[in-house]
Order: structure tokens, then sequence, then C-alpha cells
DNA sequence: TCTGGGGTCCTAGGACCC
DNA sequence: TCTGGGGTCCTAGGACCC
């Protein structure tokens, strides 16, 4: 049996946990740049203001004017979540911190759930002075559900428990599949199609047709809402696989420099973030992006995919980043967005002995020719220091390389001679 | 003169999540 | 003028190898 904690409104409680002046009024908590609302109060929910909504067209509106914005501050958030994790462990149970305001706890022990349901939530309201909502079930996603349900019900006791069969197919009659954990929009189109539209639809479908449509994660997910788990608890996270940093600009950049110095920035704030959790990067993508909401801006996107000498060295990552981006750039474009993701991450120790990544040198020789032709065009190389070979960062890979990289390089090459 | 096919690895892109 | 940022997993299909 698992438990799911949820916070409700979790970024606006937080402020809230600071600021008691903001109880009882409707609360958004911006993204950045404070571009839009990620988290909403029950009251900035019942006044229409949808997830998502942009700021800039909510403080336009007059019968809104009393919403209260607050701009993100995701260190004070993350704290409290580690309070509410605290709380948990302080229950004697496994526990599973899933996302900054989720926590699955396993409750094969648990006799009197509903009691131990709101035992749970005083104590996080009184520990960390965060609300929450308790959802029981034999699987996760089930736990996810009854979660929903509890926080649907403002009025009630803030505990569900689904645990027991008969009642959850009964609700599963009334409960638009959309709900479900796992099932996106996407899901939901598809499913609409075949005349599916509740929970009870879709968990009578016909294995061969969920797998069709859904792959092996819609499978998964019918048999969770069966109460078969496929999903277990992690109370350890595993590896991680990927670190981004990404931004949409508060103004539209068309200048080159400009872009520049974004994208190094975004590179210098990636290499501290990779030597905080004692990792190297073996690759490194860079992507730029024009703003998709306009009408009337020419629309440009492009994503460049670079191996690395596996490293955390903020100037190697820059080197790489700044390459990248000389390849990426395209003239007459305004961007809105660009950003760096760093991948095939491995600690830092593994690193001795990986030096000379690239296993095709026929293949590296191809790429390094096309690279060389950027170079004599647009610019510079940036070696990497120490380097025994004059060879540009981006040109050394680990893997094989990607032929459709190649290509997209080639065609970019194409599109500005 | 005839020009295969199966297994494996890799990547981009889609979908989903909070 | 202003529309988030950070992740994971899955699959199709290309490239390569023998």
């Amino acid at each position: 049996m698992f438990a799911l904690i949820d916070a409700n409104s979790f970024y606006c409680s937080c402020e809230r946990a600071f600021d008691p002046r903001l109880r009882g009024k409707p609360v958004v908590a911006l993204s950045n740049n404070d571009g839009c609302a990620i988290a909403r109060t029950n009251e900035a929910k019942d006044l229409g203001i949808k997830m998502g909504a942009p700021w800039h067209l909510i403080k336009g509106q007059p019968e809104l004017r009393h919403v209260i914005a607050k701009s993100s501050n995701y260190s004070l958030y993350a704290d409290m979540s580690r309070r509410i994790y605290e709380v948990l462990i302080g229950f004697g149970e496994e526990v599973e911190p899933y996302s900054i305001d989720e926590m699955f706890i396993d409750t094969r022990e648990v006799y009197d759930r509903d009691k131990f349901g709101c035992a749970l939530r005083r104590r996080v309201l009184k520990v960390a002075k965060i609300p929450c909502c308790v959802g029981f079930g034999p699987t996760k996603t089930i736990a996810k559900l009854a979660n929903r349900l509890a926080k649907a019900d403002r009025e009630g006791s803030g505990v569900c428990d689904l645990s027991d069969r008969s009642e959850r197919d009964e609700l599963y009659r009334s409960i638009p599949v959309g709900e479900v954990w796992g099932i996106g929009s996407a899901a939901v189109k598809k499913l609409e199609k075949i005349g599916v539209e509740t929970v009870a639809d879709f968990v009578a479908l016909p294995e061969s047709i969920v797998r069709e449509l859904l792959t092996v994660t819609g499978l998964r997910t019918v048999s969770e809402l069966k109460g078969l788990a496929c999903l277990s608890l992690a109370t350890q996270p595993g590896p991680k696989k990927s670190l981004a940093v990404t931004r949409s600009f508060g103004r539209a950049i068309s200048r080159r420099e400009d872009l520049e110095e974004a994208v190094i920035y975004y590179a210098t704030r990636a290499a501290e973030r990779l030597r905080g959790h004692g990792l190297i990067a073996g690759a490194l993508q860079v992507f730029i992006t024009t703003n998709p909401f306009s009408k009337t801006d020419r629309q440009y996107g492009n994503s460049i995919t670079l191996g690395l000498e596996p490293s955390n060295d903020t100037f190697v990552v820059v080197g790489a980043a700044r390459q990248a981006l000389e390849a990426l750039w395209c003239d007459g474009y305004r961007y809105a967005k660009a950003g760096i993701v760093l991948l095939d991450l491995e600690a830092q120790d593994s690193a001795a002995g990986s030096m000379f990544p690239s296993r095709d040198p026929a293949k590296s020789a191809v790429l390094m020719q096309a690279l060389d032709g950027v170079n004599r065009r647009y610019g510079r190389l940036a070696l990497r220091p120490g380097s025994l070979t004059n060879r540009p960062v981006w040109a050394m890979r680990r893997g094989n390389l990607s032929p459709s990289y190649t290509t997209r390089l080639s065609d970019i090459l194409k599109a500005r001679a």
C-alpha cells in the first residue's frame, strides 16, 4: 500500500508560511522573469486564473487587480520540501521524494489509514507550515488518483483512501481518463477517438489496443489502475542523467553578442552545478529558438549536440557552448529562448582513463571537415586547453557521430552560404 | 553477373511529469 | 513589452557490422 502526500499550491503555501498576510487571499507564484503563473492558491484558481497563464495578461484585467503575485524563490521552496520530508521520515516509514512537493510512502504497516493520514497532515502543517492532502492506494497510480480526489474535495478531510476494489470500480466510471497520472493530452486525444472517456472505459480496453496506442507505458498505467503494482518505491534517487540550464529572455535578442553572452552564462551555471553534483559531462547540447507565440516573427529554432572530453571544467563547457552557438546562429531573427543541456553524465571519479573518446576516426574526419568549414567562415577555433592536437572541443565525440547531426550542420551551412 | 539480412547501437523527437 | 524550467522514459529508424 502506498500513500502520496502532496502539498497544496506548494509555492504559494511556502510564501504564506513566511507571510501570514497572504492567507485567504488570491496568490500566484510566478515563473522566471515573472513570465507566468506556475502556482495558484484556491482563491486564485476560483478567479479563473489558469496554470501557466501569462502574468502580463492577468495584471491587465481590472477584476484581477487584487491578485498578489510573488516571484519564485526556489531555495526557499527546496528548504520547505526538505522539512516536509523530515516530518514524514519521522513517522518511521520509507519515503520517496517524488518531486519538490510530493512524497510517496510505503504504508504496508499502517492499519488505520484515515487516522494515519490525518496525523500526517496535522504534523506537516504544524512543523513545516504547509497544508497538504494524502491519498492511499495499492499502487502509486491509484494513490495519485486518491490524492487528486482529496484535493478536489476542499471541505473534506484532505485524506482519501482508494484501497477498496469495488469502491474504485464505482468511482472509475465518473473520472475522466485524463485525470490519471501518465495519461496526458496526446493520449486523451487518441483515446477519445476510440470512444474512451472515463477511467472505467480505459481499464476495460484489451491489452493489445492499449499497447498499440500508448506503448508499454500505457500498459503499465492500466495495470496500476487495476491494482497491480508496477512501480515500486524508490527511496534512493538514481544517478542523474542530464542537467539543463535554460531561460526565456526578458525581451527578444537579435544581436549575436547578446545571445553569446547568455549562452556563456548558462554554460558557466551548468558547469558549476555539475561540479556541485560531483559529475562530469560527456556531451553538451545547445539550443536557440525564436518566440513561438509571436504571430509576426519569422520562426527559427535549432539545436546541436556535441561530444566533450568528459569534464566539468567551466572553460571546456563554455568553449564547447560557444562553438555550438557559432554553428547554430542565424542572422536576422528575434531570439526568445536559449539553453544548454549537459548529457552523458558520470561520477567524477570514473573519469580517469577515458581521455580519447572517438571510436571512429573516419567519421570524426567527416565532422572535422564540416566544422573546419564553419570555423574558416565564421571565426576562430576555441581549443581545448592542454590539447595535444588542434582539434576543436566540439569535434571530440565519445560515441558514434550522429549522421543526422552532420546533415543538419551542413544544412545550416548551406542555408548561410 | 549476381548486390542480404539480422542484430545492435545510437539519436532525435515525442510524450509525460511537476 | 512581457507566455517557466528541469527532468525521465520510450520508440522509430538510420547506420553499422558481420
